[in-house]
DNA sequence: TACTTGACAGCAT
DNA sequence: AATGCTGCCAAGT
C-alpha cells in the first residue's frame, strides 16, 4: 500500500507531544522513537506541516548540535527560542542548548 | 522525468 | 574542528 504521509505526520506529532516541558529532543531521536530510523529529515517536514495554532510542542525539537534549526532571525526561530527560555531552557555560547542537561 | 533543496544525522577523511 | 558523502523522504523547479 502507498504510504500516506498524514499517518506518518500523526505518528511524529504524537512522539513530539510526549516531550516533557523543560526538555528538548533532537530530530534524530524523534525519528528513532517514531520507528523511522535515520529519517531525521522527514521530521522537519512533519513539523513544517503543523498548523500555526497547534498545541504540539514543536519548539522542543532542535538539531543534534542543540541549536534551533530554523533560519536565525525568522519569526519562527524567535518564537521557538522564546518558548524554550520560558520553559527554563537556557542558551549558551553560540545560541546552543546543552543537551547533556536539557536533552530528553 | 531528472535534479535540487530543505526545520537533519552519522560516519569517514 | 571542518568538509564531504550517504541515508532518508517530500516538494519545488
Amino acid at each position: 500500500m502507498a504510504n500516506f504521509e498524514p499517518d506518518i505526520n500523526h505518528r511524529i506529532w504524537q512522539i513530539v507531544a510526549t516531550i516533557p516541558q523543560g526538555k528538548v529532543a533532537t530530530y534524530g531521536s524523534v525519528a528513532e522513537k517514531a520507528g523511522m530510523g535515520r529519517a531525521a529529515r522527514r521530521i522537519g517536514h512533519a513539523l513544517r506541516d503543523l498548523p500555526l495554532d497547534t498545541r504540539i510542542p514543536w519548539h522542543r525539537v532542535v538539531n543534534a548540535q542543540g541549536r534551533i534549526a530554523l533560519p536565525a532571525g525568522s519569526s519562527r526561530h524567535q518564537a521557538q527560542r522564546q518558548r524554550l527560555e520560558k520553559e527554563g531552557i537556557s542558551f549558551g555560547r553560540h545560541e546552543r542548548i546543552d543537551l547533556k542537561q536539557f536533552g530528553w
